[in-house]
DNA sequence: ATTTCATATTTGTCTAGGACAAACTCTTGA
DNA sequence: TCAAGAGTTTGTCCTAGACAAATATGAAAT
């Protein structure tokens, strides 16, 4: 029974938390090393791997290209200076005009200055509404923060404080609007294994402002269990939710399996960073990588009814 | 990439799938398969595990009841009947006054009727105030839903949608609330390795109700980033919470590391059923198994101030 | 009768390569 | 431009041994 934790004296860490810090297996950690050399931890007095922070942080850089569609073999071979460019090519992407305004919010996250954070966020709900706050400001920066934390430029405390800072904010602005009797009745959870439910917490608002029932069920439910919730709270549609750091091909694989569970005339949507990585359609269920296919999948559902 | 012949047969799982279902891993299943003969996975054409439905609704009862204390050697060595009746065993709660209204509330929950939940929270909120509330009603209707849980009374799906609920309306009430410029600076968060953070919002509750401000993280933040946390925040109190799933001689050992690691003119409070364990006081760390307890630090603490 | 310590058992996680199918890339031919 | 085939890459699964942390057991001491 090795500790979960074992208390990181030397600031290094077992290859559990690693996978759980960068979303990699342990077998994939292990053949990575086999393979291409990378990561190179080195070992504790019982033999086992033992991360360096560096390298951590590295991974999960890795993990986010990987997401975006790059090959293993290419990145393993990069050294910092090229991986940081290819991370940069699509951050900096358009200068968009909504860039400096993240900018600004990212300096008050790295800051911990809540207060300017609520004022911040008071100020563009009310400008832009719930819908458009969501997708052009929440969504991006969830991203950025992530991004900024890989980079080592934000510390775990900066990103749980800014995570349970927006959650609060959000759930004060749904607690405020009515969502009953809407259709369709959206089952909103996530797979065993997933662990980021904000991305719940904003289709939630999504779905709210488009007049949509949503059920919010939190993270982590196991497949039976949302077979059975959808029929008991009649649910005309099941919607998970993947991070990136959810392997595509084990949500492939579970969306196939929930599907075949599920009664077909319930509709299975699949939203996230996470199904990006998922190439071939899979039959009966709607990809949504970007809020804006969720409109569609509204639209469609609507017409269908 | 092993695909995983989805569902060649009518139901046989594979490792992975009974793994994200059971929350058992790979390599424990593997290896109660070699030390205990149980479970007993046919294989496939290509040599691996498939497990069959019945084994995976037993594994996952298994894995409920070790969450409970017992051990797999005795668990594993049971037949169904055996396994049925200790199931049962936890029943006869001793009948508080309150008893029969928390049976009420329960009925609701089994019933997943959201709506009457909702009234009932709203109703005695009004009665009690938030503070008497949280303590009489809300923390042990907690620990109630967790037992029928664990006696299969109610399902996974029922609990996540009790789970979701309350913490919306505990936010709701919370919101309306303006915790800012209070003593002491309470920074609330749990360690790596507990997921449950309803016990955070109770603890936020009572402390907004009395006067104090809580600094809330989120759970899972790591010990080095709680330091770093209670220093930028300027915290006079790190208030950590342990439920019942969290090993006591866990949280005994971290809560030393804790303690030598933060400036010893912060105090450190433990909260939760996990701390009930902890047979021996530790030095500068004051155990608050219950409630009532936290009254006493708070007094304490202006008393000192 | 309870506490404390030392010893024995139980139990989950780690290790090592080898193997293989699915996913992906690249070529070839219409 | 697309389709089919051949070749490469890549993640997950396999076996079986090892070991430390967690827990149980028994003996000695308060």
């Amino acid at each position: 029974m090795k500790s979960i934790h074992p208390l990181p004296d030397p600031g290094g860490l077992p290859i559990a938390s690693v996978e759980r810090e960068t979303g990699l297996s342990k077998d994939t950690l292990r053949v990575w090393e086999r393979r291409y050399g990378f990561p190179t931890p080195t070992r504790d007095a019982n033999g086992e791997r033992v991360y360096a922070p560096d390298q951590v942080r590295r991974l999960a850089q890795i993990k986010r290209l990987l997401d975006r569609g790059h090959r293993p073999g290419k990145l393993l071979a990069l050294d910092d200076a090229a991986l940081a460019a290819l991370d940069q090519v699509l951050g900096a992407s358009p200068a968009s005009p909504a860039d400096a305004q993240l900018e600004c919010w990212l300096e008050r996250v790295r800051n911990h200055d809540t207060e300017a954070l609520q004022r911040l966020f008071f100020q563009e709900l009310a400008r832009r509404g719930l819908s458009a706050f969501v997708q052009d400001i929440f969504a991006p920066l969830i991203v950025r923060v992530g991004e900024a934390w890989s980079r080592n430029e934000i510390g775990i405390f900066e990103e749980h404080l800014f995570s349970q800072h927006m959650e609060r904010l959000l759930r004060t602005a749904l607690a405020n609007m009515t969502p009953t009797g809407g259709t369709p009745r959206v089952l909103l959870t996530t797979l065993s294994g997933e662990e980021h439910h904000l991305g719940l917490l904003m289709v939630e608002a999504l779905l709210v402002t488009e007049g949509a029932e949503p059920i919010l069920l939190g993270p982590q439910t196991p497949i039976e269990e949302i077979v059975r919730a959808a029929q008991l709270k009649h649910a005309d549609v099941v919607c998970l939710s993947f991070s990136s750091a959810f392997a595509p091909t084990q949500a492939a694989k579970a969306l196939r399996e929930l599907r075949t569970a599920l009664p077909s005339q319930r509709q299975l949507w699949a939203g996230g960073a996470g199904v990006k990585g998922i190439r071939k359609p899979l039959e009966g269920v709607s990809l949504v990588p970007e809020f804006q296919e969720l409109f569609d999948c509204l639209a469609a559902w609507h017409q269908q009814a």
